[in-house]
DNA sequence: TCTGTTATTGATAATAAATCCTAATAAGGA
DNA sequence: TCCTTATTAGGATTTATTATCAATAACAGA
């Protein structure tokens, strides 16, 4: 028996879908439990991170504060608002990034951060030995 | 009397500087006591925020884990091993990122996170208010 | 050089976010 | 239905970071 099907990730998976903004776990769990009382905040981390994982959600980090998620639709970027703290969709093609300080959507924008995750090649090598 | 020059200042800075790697926090304080054990973990802490604040170093959020701090030398990405944990840098130009895929550094790539920092269009508008 | 102001520090308490722990529960195969 | 075991609830715990505040020390001016 691999996967079970329960209550808790229908209804958290739910959540975060039918949530256009893009909210931070505790968002979620407020939310969540206005349907679900009795729900278990570690439920709802445990859902997240499991969907964040799957490549079902996305993971946000923002400094300076909680992580945020984002049901994953098509890919796109974020903008954090440093005063506000809202995130937002970016719908800007990666080419003209570095044309950011032209940007003309409204947002001014101070800097980004670039990040990739992937598996570097001592560890690659380490895997495929122990697979070997 | 604006900014002082302290040798606290001077120490942890010039630490971030030594250190090729990508040290978290803490392992700043841990490098900067052992030339200076009576450094305070608050003082690291509160300079790091600074340093990354004015630009001269970057704060690079991992997903599971602590910020790590790099020093700034020039425009660059990371990529961070979620085996390891190991951060390194990635000296690819930008234009190639749609091209991630077929990256051929030697490590696996199997996503990466953008994001922008700014203000939003609200908040700009209720700035400029203020300062009207 | 001395002195006063105040930015900064050290030490520790406090907070925030996320995870761990474990008995109880319930999904779903037989 | 029963059994196995993945999953949950709920609170305790951990980890990373920040807040607090008295003590210290930069540095501008006398």
């Amino acid at each position: 028996m691999q996967e079970r099907n329960t209550l808790q990730k229908r209804i958290v998976h739910e959540a975060l879908i039918e949530m256009a903004c893009h909210p931070t776990a505790d968002d979620v769990v407020v939310k969540v439990q206005s349907k679900y009382p009795s729900i278990s905040r570690a439920t709802v981390y445990r859902i997240l991170n499991k969907l964040a994982d799957s490549g079902e959600a996305l993971r946000i980090r923002i400094n300076n504060g909680a992580d945020h998620f984002d049901h994953m639709t098509f890919p796109h970027y974020h903008v954090h608002c440093n005063n506000c703290g809202r995130v937002a969709d970016v719908k800007m093609p990666v080419e003209s990034l570095v044309d950011l300080l032209k940007d003309t959507s409204g947002y001014k924008i101070f800097g980004y951060s670039l990040q990739f995750d992937g598996m570097c090649p001592e560890c690659v090598k380490v895997e495929e030995e122990r697979g070997a």
